[in-house]
RNA sequence: GCGGAAGUAGCUCAGCCGGUAGAGCGUCUCCUUGCCAAGGAGAAGGUCGCGGGUUCGAAUCCCGUCUUCCGCUCCA
C-alpha cells in the first residue's frame, strides 16, 4: 500500500516527463537522475520559492553562487578529506563493515573472526585539474555547497557592509559517492542543495538555531506540504556530523517512514576557525558593541532539493474514483506547479481554436501556460490534473457571444465565468503566493 | 560493496516445461462528441537490459555483466 505510492510516483514521473534515469539508453547510472520538461519546471519553482523566502523577502541574507570544483585545501580544512574517506573492513560472516582502526579480532556484531582486507571508501568525487593527468593536482567536486560560502565569508562581508547576524544563501549541485543510493531521487550521487549559512554572535547561536528550525518547518507548510506529514527531530549526539554541535532535522513522512528533508545544524565557529587556521587569514568579525574580534557561529539550514522535490510530489498525490476509472491529481501549491494554466478550446472547430490560441499567446507572457486541443474536454482536464495544473481556461461557443471564458479549478472542479479582459487579473489573484 | 528479489512496448504486466512476441492503458491521424478520462476506424512503437554459451532453433536453459528494488554502512 505504501510502497505502492512510491511506485505510482516513479511511474508518473517517467510517464509524464518529470524524472528519468540518467543515460537510460545505456542502462542508467546508479543514483543519477535527469529532470524532464515538467521536472525542471517543478524543481525550478521549488528553488525559486526557497530563494524568495530565504533571500528576497529578508533584509539580512545575501546570495552566492560559488564554484563546484573545490581547492583541496578547502576540504582539508573543513575536515571532509579526513572524514569522507575511510579504510573499512567487512566481517565475512555478517557482512557488516567497520572502520579498520575500530575493530579488533572479533566482530562486534556477530562474533565472527574473519574480515576482508581493508579497502578505502572515499565518498568524495575527485578529478584532475589541468589537462595532463599525471602532472595535475587533484581537486574535488564539492560534497556540500557550504564550503563555498565559508571561503567567501570575508568577500561578502567586505562588499555588503553586513553586520551580525546575517546570512549567505546558495543553491547548487553537490556530489557524494554514496555507498548506497536509493529510494528514487531521495539519495543521489549528484544532487542539489539549498543552503543558508547564518552567521551570529557567539552565545546567540542556540536561540537562532531554534528560530531557523521553526522558520524552515513553516516554509514547507507555506508551500503546501501537509503539516501532519512534517516534524522536527533533534539528533542524538551520536548521529551528529563532525562539524555539528547540535542538529535539528525537518523530517517528512515518506512512504517508507520518517526521513530527513533538511538539517538545521549548529556548526559553531568550526568552519571559520579551521579556514582561518589553514589559510592564515583572519576571518574574525569586529563587534563594535563589545569592541572585540569574534569568530561568528554559524546556523546552517541545509535542504536537499531532490528529496524536497520528491516530498512535494508524494504529498500532492491524490486519486479518486471516476466515472471511467481513476482521477489522478497532483495538488501542488500554485507556486510549485510546473504549469500554471492550460488553455483549452471546447471544440476543435474554428473560431474557437483561434480565440484560444490568442489567449494562450497573451497569458504565456506571464506564466508557463499549456495549450491542448486534442480529444475530449474531460480527458484534457484529467491530463492537466495529473501534472498538477491549478487552473484551466476553457473557450466555448458562448465565448463568441459574451467574450468570456471559464476558469476551472483543479481542486474543486468548480467553474467560474470571467470576461476575457479580466482574465489576467483573475488568474494573477488566484496564482499569488501570500 | 555484501545478502535477497527483479529487468519483455512510453506506463502496468502476460508469455518462460525452447519453435523466433501479446494485452490494457497511454501516444499519433481521421470521424464523431462538446464541460469533466464516451464511441468508431486506422497507425506508430520491442535486436524481450547487455555479452557469451548450449541447441537445427533461446524472451524461455546455463554462465558472466550492468541496472533497479529491499536490507546493512554514509548523508541533504
Amino acid at each position: 500500500m505504501i510502497a505502492d505510492l512510491m511506485d505510482k510516483i516513479v511511474s508518473l514521473a517517467k510517464r509524464r516527463g518529470f524524472i528519468f534515469p540518467s543515460a537510460e539508453i545505456y542502462g542508467g547510472l546508479s543514483g543519477v537522475w535527469d529532470y524532464g520538461p515538467l521536472g525542471v519546471l517543478l524543481k525550478n519553482n521549488i528553488k525559486a520559492a526557497w530563494w524568495r523566502a530565504m533571500v528576497q523577502e529578508r533584509d539580512d541574507v545575501e546570495g552566492l553562487d560559488s564554484a563546484i570544483l573545490t581547492h583541496p585545501m578547502v576540504l582539508k580544512a573543513s575536515g571532509h578529506v579526513d572524514t569522507f574517506a575511510d579504510a573499512l573492513v567487512e566481517c565475512k560472516r555478517c557482512h557488516v563493515r567497520f572502520r579498520a582502526d575500530q575493530v579488533g579480532d572479533v566482530c562486534p556484531e556477530c562474533g565472527g573472526r574473519e574480515f576482508t582486507e581493508p579497502r578505502m571508501f572515499n565518498t568524495m568525487f575527485k578529478t584532475y585539474f589541468g589537462p595532463v593527468e599525471e602532472e595535475a593536482a587533484v581537486v574535488y567536486l564539492r560534497p556540500e555547497t557550504a564550503q563555498g560560502i565559508f571561503v567567501n565569508f570575508l568577500n561578502v562581508l567586505n562588499t555588503t557592509r553586513r553586520k551580525l547576524p546575517f546570512g549567505i544563501a546558495q543553491i547548487g549541485k553537490a556530489f557524494r559517492n554514496e555507498i548506497t543510493t536509493g529510494n528514487f531521487i531521495f539519495r543521489d550521487r549528484e544532487f542539489e542543495q539549498m543552503e543558508l549559512e547564518y552567521f551570529v554572535k557567539p552565545g546567540t547561536d542556540e536561540e537562532y538555531h531554534r528560530y531557523w528550525a521553526q522558520e524552515r518547518l513553516n516554509w514547507y507548510v507555506r508551500y503546501g506540504i501537509k503539516a501532519q506529514n512534517l516534524r522536527l527531530r533533534a539528533l542524538p549526539p551520536e548521529e551528529l556530523a563532525h562539524y555539528s554541535k547540535a542538529t535539528v532535522e525537518v523530517e517528512y513522512r515518506f512512504p517508507w517512514g520518517w526521513a530527513e528533508l533538511e538539517g538545521i545544524a549548529n556548526r559553531t565557529d568550526y568552519d571559520l576557525r579551521r579556514h582561518s587556521e589553514f589559510s592564515g587569514k583572519d576571518l574574525t568579525y569586529y563587534d563594535e558593541e563589545s569592541g572585540q574580534h569574534v569568530t561568528p557561529y554559524v546556523i546552517e539550514p541545509s535542504a536537499g532539493v531532490d528529496r524536497v522535490t520528491l516530498a512535494f510530489m508524494l504529498d500532492a498525490y491524490d486519486e479518486e474514483p471516476d466515472k471511467e476509472g481513476l482521477r489522478v491529481v497532483l495538488r501542488f501549491h500554485p507556486a510549485i506547479a510546473p504549469i500554471k494554466v492550460a488553455v483549452l478550446p471546447l471544440s476543435k472547430r474554428e473560431p474557437l481554436i483561434r480565440v484560444a490560441k490568442e489567449i494562450h499567446r497573451e497569458l504565456r507572457k506571464y506564466w508557463v501556460v499549456d495549450y491542448d486541443e486534442t480529444q475530449s474536454i474531460g480527458r484534457r482536464y484529467r491530463r492537466q490534473d495529473e501534472v498538477g495544473t491549478p487552473y484551466c481556461v476553457t473557450v466555448d461557443f458562448q465565448t463568441l457571444e459574451d467574450n468570456a471564458v471559464t476558469i476551472r479549478d483543479r481542486d474543486t472542479m468548480a467553474q467560474v465565468r470571467v470576461p476575457i479582459p479580466e482574465l489576467r487579473a483573475a488568474l494573477t489573484e488566484r496564482l499569488a503566493t501570500p
